[in-house]
DNA sequence: CCTACCGATCGGTAGG
DNA sequence: CCTACCGATCGGTAGG
């Protein structure tokens, strides 16, 4: 009996999130209010104190859940015995399939971090810069090895996970665009260039 | 004297713009408070009203300008005798300029537009489509006339353009690094890959 | 341009 | 999970 109600809770605690995810999105952090939230999950505000512990508890779960999966993925590559190229391939096609398979907290997640309390804030800055760094010293790399252009590492990383970051607009619009051709149209344009 | 009354007004109104961009853009638009606002400016919050109408009003005489100034320019190298690809190549230059000229109001402009008020908010997307729809219409064209390779054009003129707001965190951090090596290293890499 | 203050709304708590 | 309600803070107004 202790377990179905931890179960039931844990479950009631995921809704939330879901629909926190998609308000925060839509109206921003600050824009959203707890009145909204609970409408979406259909109770009353202070009742969702019940399960959580604030509003901003709600911003840190989406925040470093999302976080933690890049982080997985991005050590899974680094391992992996695929060239500078091919690695950065595999990072456009991750940030695609993220994006498709949680918009709205990949979303929040790239748009809504800043707003995280100060301790939070400073670790997921962190994390982010950390992400940057690696996909930076592949490129340095793969300059070296001749893979490569001589372009500014960081700027051209920092281009790059810009136009990865862009795709929302893609997704808030429910356009019906392939993954294939989306991985295709971006690794094409990204890495070999869009003129003849 | 009403003349004279009437330039003081007028500064004073564009202090307030100028300081409500560096604020919205820090704190978000709904982030913000007045009463933050009316101590960058130096001022009691009520007196704030004496040259502004309301905090919305801000957000869209920021937004609006900044629309603006990138649609005449538009209209400039639209009717440039340019080839597609030096077009792309002038747009992405003007949006290095803008950013450096007027980084808040640029990062306001490109963050904050959804929270105008419902009318406002539908021609601001109507700008921004018509934007992206020009520069979609260069790409269809290019392509055509073999001077682009087969790509989606819409998605494609959709990354250079993150590409091109992804500047800000660059600007944010007020690295040192030269508009030309920007310029350059943008164009090498949107227009024509960053693979030897 | 200020002081004084408004109605509304916010995140969150108490108590059951 | 609800009703009742809190202190704080919000955008904005009145009046001088």
């Amino acid at each position: 009996m202790a377990r179905i109600k931890t179960n039931k809770n844990v479950s009631k605690k995921e809704l939330i999130l879901r629909k926190a995810a998609a308000l925060f999105r839509e109206r921003g952090f600050a824009g959203s209010t707890m009145r909204e939230l609970a409408d979406l999950v259909g109770v009353e505000a202070p009742s969702l104190y019940n399960h959580i512990g604030s509003k901003s508890e709600l911003l840190q779960a989406i925040c470093f859940q999302v976080a933690d999966l890049f982080n997985r993925h991005l050590e899974e590559v680094k391992q992996s015995p695929l060239g500078y190229s091919k690695k950065l391939e595999e990072i456009i096609r991750f940030h695609i399939h993220m994006m498709q398979a949680s918009f709205d907290e990949v979303f929040v997640a790239n748009h809504e971090w800043k707003q995280l309390p100060a301790p939070l804030f400073a670790e997921y800055l962190d994390q982010r810069r950390n992400y940057e760094a690696i996909l930076t010293g592949w490129l340095e790399e793969g300059i070296r090895k001749k893979e490569f252009k001589k372009l500014n590492p960081r700027l051209t990383i920092l281009t790059i996970l810009s136009a990865l970051r862009g795709l929302e607009s893609l997704f808030r619009n429910k356009k019906n665009i392939s993954s294939t051709e989306l991985e295709n149209n971006l690794i094409t344009q990204l890495l070999h260039g869009i003129n003849k």
